[in-house]
RNA sequence: UGGGGCGUCGCCAAGCGGUAAGGCACCGGAUUUUGAUUCCGGCAUUCGCAGGUUCGAUCCCUGCCGCCCCAGCCA
């Protein structure tokens, strides 16, 4: 496994375990991911294993990679498979600890008989509505269900019945016999098992009942031998549950600490949202280029350092923080910096002619791929007299802090030679179609002497140019926090792909899939892995360059 | 107005009774054939508010105020 800096800053939970090590409270670290099988892991969901595998890591212990697949109506094994690739491409082993809450099932069926004989757990048979109803209020006591006092060969016969299909789903429910006043919600005798006669991806038809997560999550990680059951917030009330489960059963018992959850502006994180963004077909899919799942970011070619990056630098703790956007733009654009090639390409270009440059002539430039790393090589950039130059690199009336192309300015052809711009040539409408510039021949890979041009801009050659596609990406929502409104649809941000066609230098059209450029005073660009065909790459705009310029405007 | 949490710089976040780490952002300045990168420097007499305990409090106590979570046979 690749071993990112880690500048291991504390944090409560470290501070926790080192305690608890030192105590000899514990002996090792043993943590755990468990996803439900139900959707695409996203980069909040990134914050939760980097933290768990990070952990194990840090205290030589391991983290295991659970599936919590208790509700077989949503689950699948295309979620499965999906989110084991997304742990492994961001560089994390569970190595021998591949698990599922469903392995479980016999046991916790066992667990839940012990309960019954015990006494602390019975079958109801109110209907949900009724449930509801009797379980109060927050400031209201719930009240006791008529069947709270079945007896428990009533109880044992009935949940064997449920197990065997003898009843319709819905028609009866294996409850804890916990305290119906508890101020505690949790604790008013919650559901244990369901009955579900549905196909579960693991399990096919065996099984006609279903144990709820609270009934199945802390005894897996008790089975597991999970010290540290580390969650989000809204768990916090639930703990009170699992020790109850725990303490009853007389099983090993995980310690759960919880942490608040990441919230990023401009985005969505909620499962229920990303799938319905999926199927309304306001993106194109789960690994849509503006999706915040790590798929979508994959695609939109994040760099999984990166994303381990801002997971370390954002931190943990157990207040509710939202974390900006840039921060994790920012950590994108440290990662490539490092390691992209640089190529020039032009997305809204206008017409340049060296007046004093033969038109027959073609020169090949030497370009560096990397101007800080030289051992990342050159590669040729063609040179003629008709070249292509950004729109908005030239202005006729220009501010004087401006210093790119103006009417009699000089500025320097990336890579290449010293211009200045002689003549504006302009159609009917007024528009500027091309401008007439003379070179210096004189400043290839050198400064002329006597005057200092500071403007640096890029280009492609006209003819040897290609044309291919540019999908721009923007945030895919306008408002810092879409939840805040009515409905987050209405937050969605309508200029969130912005579909160009730019001209590119030719040594690009060979980019392989997957790979990602910075497109010189641009932005990273990386070929799209769905839509490119050989010879013809589609370009996703991953981040743009930082653009001091852009602010002082 | 039940219960559980949280409030330290614009955004994160250390700190756990001895006098405010760090990162990001931001602002200067240097280098630069990317207005990028890199580099150097600056950036909380103050820890939601008000009292109290103490030689000393962001850390302990009390009371306010603000925010988040919980009433699925979802996870």
């Amino acid at each position: 496994m690749s071993t990112p800096e880690r500048p291991v800053s504390s944090n409560f939970i470290r501070t926790i375990i080192t305690e608890d090590l030192e105590s000899g409270k514990r002996d090792q670290v043993v943590t755990r991911f468990p996803p439900e099988p139900n959707g695409y892991l996203h980069i909040g969901h990134a914050k939760s294993f980097s933290l768990n595998f990070g952990l194990a890591e840090d205290f030589g212990g391991c983290c295991h990679l659970r599936f919590d697949d208790t509700n077989p109506l949503k689950e699948n094994d295309e979620f499965v498979e999906a989110i084991k690739a997304d742990v492994r491409w961001l560089g994390f082993d569970w190595g021998e600890h591949l698990h599922f809450a469903s392995d479980y099932f016999d046991q916790f069926y066992l667990w839940a008989v012990q309960l019954i004989k015990a006494g602390k757990a019975y079958v109801d048979s109110q209907t949900a509505e009724q449930m509801r109803e009797n379980r109060g209020t927050l400031t209201k006591p719930g009240v006791d269900s008529p069947y709270r006092d079945r007896s428990r060969e009533e109880n044992l016969e009935l949940l064997e019945k449920m197990k065997n299909g003898d009843f319709p789903d819905g028609a009866h429910i294996l409850r804890a016999k916990i305290d119906m006043s508890s101020p505690n919600m949790n604790l008013r005798d919650p559901a244990m098992y369901r009955i579900l006669h549905a196909h579960h991806h693991r399990c096919g038809d065996q099984w006609c009942i279903y144990p709820m997560y609270d009934f199945a999550h802390g005894q897996g990680d008790s089975i597991e031998g999970v010290t540290y059951s580390i969650c989000t917030l809204e768990f916090e009330d639930h703990r009170p549950l699992y020790d109850w489960f725990i303490q009853e059963l007389g099983i090993f018992a995980p310690q759960q600490i919880e942490f608040a959850r990441l919230n990023l502006s401009y985005t969505v994180m909620s499962k229920r949202k990303l799938l319905q963004l999926v199927n309304d077909k306001h993106v194109s899919g789960w690994d849509d280029p503006r999706m915040p799942t790590l798929v979508g970011m994959r695609r939109r070619g994040y760099p999984p350092e990166a994303i381990r990056t801002f997971c370390e630098r954002i931190g943990v703790g157990r207040g509710a923080s939202w974390i900006d956007l840039s921060v994790l733009e920012e950590c994108v654009r440290e990662q490539l910096n490092q390691t992209a090639f640089r190529r020039q390409a032009v997305l809204d270009p206008i017409k340049v002619t060296i007046a004093n440059y033969p038109a027959d002539k073609v020169e090949e430039l030497d370009a560096p791929n990397h101007p800080q790393q030289p051992d990342m090589g050159i590669r040729k950039l063609p040179f003629s007299h008709e070249l292509y130059i950004e729109r908005n690199d030239f202005m006729e009336d220009p501010p004087k802090k401006f210093f790119r192309l103006a009417p009699g300015r000089e500025v320097r052809l990336r890579n290449g030679y010293i211009i200045k711009c002689e003549e504006v040539i302009k159609d009917e409408n007024g528009e500027v179609v091309e401008l007439k510039c003379s070179a210096d021949l004189d400043t290839l890979g050198k400064n002329p002497v006597g005057r200092k041009v500071k403007g640096i801009i890029h280009w492609v050659s006209a003819e040897q140019a290609k044309e291919v596609e540019v999908r721009l990406y923007d945030r895919l929502f306008n408002q810092e926090n879409p939840d805040k409104g009515e409905n987050y649809l209405e937050a969605l941000n309508p200029e969130s792909m912005q579909t160009t066609t730019a001209l590119i230098e030719p040594e690009l059209l060979a980019a392989e899939p997957g790979t990602t450029f910075q497109f010189e005073r641009v932005g990273y660009f990386t070929v799209d892995s769905e839509d490119s065909q050989r010879g013809k790459p589609v370009f996703n705009r991953t981040v743009t360059l930082r653009d001091t310029w852009a602010k002082l405007k």
